[in-house]
DNA sequence: CCACTTTGGCAACAGTGTTGCGGAAGTGCA
DNA sequence: TGCACTTCCGCAACACTGTTGCCAAAGTGG
């Protein structure tokens, strides 16, 4: 819960909560119930009966949501025997949010509206080592250029107020420098998201290393990109956007709270979400799975270690091996599952593309056998393919800007 | 945050907040606050700062817990200038609880006040496997026995009105059976918080396996206890109360809010401590860390699985190669802490007590290695000794009871 | 057409934290 | 000794939350 009017507490304390905190709190909830429920739409009685608030406190806020512009009716339901409930529903076009992945040789934008639906899309090469002013350029051109499809039409964006709680900061550094000037002028633009791999710090938005390219060491991207475009700007971990993105989106929704999100592509690493929180540790480091030790004194990694899931995996990977690879891949799986018990294991990336049926089902049996031995009550952790394929870690990025208003996928 | 007066949401979504939880939230961490600061106490404009309440909102706040005999003023500060500070501090003495660690040879229980602190303590041997009709009749008996020395020296315990928003269930089953009727006449004793071995569900209090004792399959501990006993009783892993003990009574404190405890005796398991809350996972089964598999296809662990570090740091013990089992347990232990990105490594259990120092270096040395090679800012995760021994893991059982009042180490 | 059920808004209410202000209790200086 | 100043802290009025009691609206079913 975050401190609206106060500033929060000094000592990195649990904050206090104010009655700014707690509408902003009630308000974020009843948006996320709006947005899960998609066009289907949701009525204020059922609002009330999953928040646990009144059905008078859920009309007031509503009523509030509708005033923004951010709900709005949208039918009713069948009668069951007396006047029939009216069905709200989140308006889409209230809010926008651009997300951008950055990888090693490719650059994707997406623009996405509040209801997290792509609505503008940039793809193109890049190459991460042709230095910051090249990168930065090309990251904002493609920016500009979807965000540009928005045309006047945005307009129509979020109300008067200042939305939801999540502090209008959109102001930011307007007469900011490069061509093309500021995007705040789009009122329903929230901001900008940046995943990219390698360790950062998502707090403070600078990068650490970008394996490969040490010319990015330390580098403040975040700043960097928000006095450019004139924004907000949010950088995160590939992995933990893609995560972000899956807890968001997902037809699991309620039934899996807590996930693991493996990535195997040219490198193997996950994105944690607990409790519906993506987890990223206090130096944004969690989610090195890859470098998760499972073969005391194996063959030698590139980490300096011997014997990570990551040399294994992707050995066994290059000797064509794919059901040994998705072996370990599973032992490594079953470890974490074990940690944390978690729900739901979800496997994505450009290897596991190419043959998701046997990554599943290998590392579904190690699974299963671990669950068997367990005894009663356990059933084995299911293991899927990660919806939405390559897009994922883009649209997650965009939900770094919106999750906030919806009150989930942040503490 | 708990929803006070209202029930809570249907649907295991994240619950509304309503004023009643507002002031619940606000209290208990207040009440943390006054804990965390001990003898020392703590003043008012201070739990202003470090909660980003305004000093207003504090002074109603301690007010009431002052009406309630839950704090009282204790002196004040050197003056600065104008008028001194006036120092609060908690009034130990208002509230009670029992903590009690089951162990498969062992029984021990404390009677621990507001402040965590050992009021009583009664130790015995036990057979588990004397049946749950023995076990539950020494069990009681121990806790009738600490709890007796309160004597009615007691009864100036809580006030009036509920507490601090725990709900008042302290009068379950006031005629329950067994000897000597129930305890719910002590009005300062909150209840009894039990930690054991094996996996069990926390929510519902009943236990799934006691590895050696098929017996206790499915035995419903808790409501046993409560019926036996007439207070509110908590089941735990015996992992998770040390850890929960830990995360309260921490010197650690600030510093660590994300831990783990990694108990080494005739097992080897852990407790996590993520963003100060005890994380159990959705069926109480994190925490796993003894069948984390270290090595593809090594030796056989009972547990069916191949290469456990369980396995191979206890056939090192066994073996006599102390600083061996120490470094399995490290590759293990890092292995966690680039999971979780955690922020220290405590050690405890019997094993570990026969020879700290070996494996503080042991397991230091391998983290020390992994933050090496992670470059810039990645200084080494400490590795130490739990503090306090033996009885961390009944002072945390009792602080299952306690630590709901002070909005710490539970959700 | 009427009785009944269900929804959802209006008004009054209880209770939160907040603001404005003033008394209490010290220090520091003339 | 007296006075100005600083700081702490509580009283009273306030703004805002969610809650309760009540009633109009809008359906169904006889």
């Amino acid at each position: 819960m975050r401190t609206a009017t106060t500033a929060g507490p000094v000592n990195g304390g649990v904050a206090g909560a104010n009655l700014g905190a707690l509408r902003s709190h009630n308000t974020a909830l009843v948006l996320g119930l709006l947005r899960d429920a998609g066009a289907e739409g949701i009525s204020r009685l059922e609002l009330a009966e999953r928040t646990g608030l009144t059905p008078q406190a859920v009309s007031k806020i509503t009523a509030r949501l509708r005033a923004q512009g951010l709900a709005a009716e949208a039918g009713r339901r069948a009668s069951t025997g007396g006047k029939p409930r009216t069905v709200l529903r989140l308006v889409p076009e209230a809010g926008h949010a651009v997300g951008v992945h950055l990888d090693r040789d490719e650059l994707r934008v997406v623009l996405v509206d509040l209801d997290g639906a792509v609505v503008g899309e940039r793809r193109g090469e890049l190459d991460l080592g042709a230095g910051a002013e090249a990168v930065l350029g090309a990251v904002c051109g493609a920016v500009r250029g979807v965000v540009g499809e928005l045309g006047a039409d945005a307009d129509a964006g979020v109300g008067t107020g200042t939305g939801a709680g999540a502090g209008a900061g959109a102001g930011i550094g307007t007469g900011g420098t490069g061509a093309g000037g500021g995007l705040a002028a789009v009122g329903s633009l929230l901001g900008v998201g940046v995943a990219l791999p390698g360790p950062l710090d998502h707090v403070r938005g600078v990068l650490h290393r970008v394996t490969g390219f040490p010319e990015w060491d330390g580098f403040p991207l975040r700043d960097a990109l928000a006095e450019r475009l004139g924004v907000p700007v949010v950088v995160d971990k590939d992995t933990n956007a893609a995560a972000l993105g899956l807890a968001v989106g997902g037809e699991e929704g309620a039934a899996g709270r807590s996930f693991a999100y493996l990535h195997l592509g040219t490198g193997l690493g996950a994105g944690l979400v607990i409790d519906g929180s993506v987890h990223r540790g206090a130096r944004t480091g969690a989610g090195e799975f890859g470098h998760q030790v499972i073969q005391l004194d194996g063959p030698v990694c590139e980490c300096g270690n011997r014997g990570c899931v990551e040399v294994l995996c992707l050995a066994a990977v290059a000797r064509g091996e794919v059901a040994e690879a998705a072996r370990v891949l599973g032992v490594a799986a079953g470890n974490l599952v074990g940690l944390l018990d978690i729900d739901v294991v979800l496997l994505g990336g450009r290897t596991v593309a190419g043959a998701p049926q046997t990554y599943v089902s290998g590392v579904g049996e190690v699974l299963g056998v671990r669950a068997r031995r367990e005894g009663t009550g356990g059933d084995a952790v299911p293991v899927r393919v990660a919806p939405r394929g390559e897009r994922i870690v883009a649209e997650g990025a965009a939900q770094l800007l919106l999750a906030p208003l919806f009150g989930r996928g942040e503490d």
